[in-house]
DNA sequence: GCGTTAATTAACACATATGTTAAATATGGA
DNA sequence: TCCATATTTAACATATGTGTTAATTAACGC
């Protein structure tokens, strides 16, 4: 799987978001993100599984926690996939824009706008 | 499910990005779409069903065809959630915000860094 | 060594996602 | 009406995701 599609895919899942906006007040083991939740520690467990192999958080060592930390790098990606489409609503798309586009071309098979 | 993870599982398939990628280009019918994948109609229909589930896309009707024309709003959601770690790597989050994130109480569970 | 706490792995159940081919529906035009 | 084109729906196969409980691994401290 593609970085940006594991990226969004482990962002798709609200217990996955909650645990990262957990990770933006700073370091915390898998019992302290586990503690908001109804889910069992093992269904945490796998969803921190999920978020560091998306590289959205690196988990450290320290006797027998495993303090989880925010890695943003993937975030940043995220931004800047979304910033090819921002033009969309930021105004300086308007008709003449819409006109350009039409007389170009059919895109790439890419993934990403032109 | 939430808006914000209907949208983003909608993003996380590279065939739907490649979809509103052209898009990006302007309006275009099913067949358009379909043309630059190796998969079939029907798995274009349903790729085309979830994006529009998301709000990602909407429909016209043209005699037998149905123009699809992109749709930025969840797009724009996406990138204000975003927003709330942009500062993690825009320099702003500095060891002094650490500092004074540590300090705080631990967070919410809403789901959003606050 | 042994018990306690922290975290992961195993084994399982169940739902959802994604693709296929074949059939159905909708519209335009000879 | 009847055929061609565009698109969707049906039925199916298969893989992945997410949760559970029970068992296992790792490290600390008496």
């Amino acid at each position: 799987m593609d970085t940006l599609s594991q990226t969004l895919s482990a962002l798709a899942d609200p217990t996955r978001r909650a645990i990262l906006a957990q990770l933006a007040q700073g370091e915390a083991t898998v019992n302290d993100l586990a503690r908001p939740f109804d889910i069992s520690l093992p269904a945490i467990s796998r969803h921190l599984k999920v978020l560091e192999a998306a590289g959205l958080i690196s988990r450290g060592r320290e006797a027998q926690w495993r303090p989880c930390h925010l890695e943003t790098a993937p975030l940043k990606a995220v931004d800047t996939w979304l910033g090819d489409y921002r033009r969309f609503w930021e105004g300086s798309f308007d008709r003449m824009d819409a006109y350009l586009q039409l007389i170009q071309q059919k895109p790439d098979t890419t993934g990403d706008p032109q």
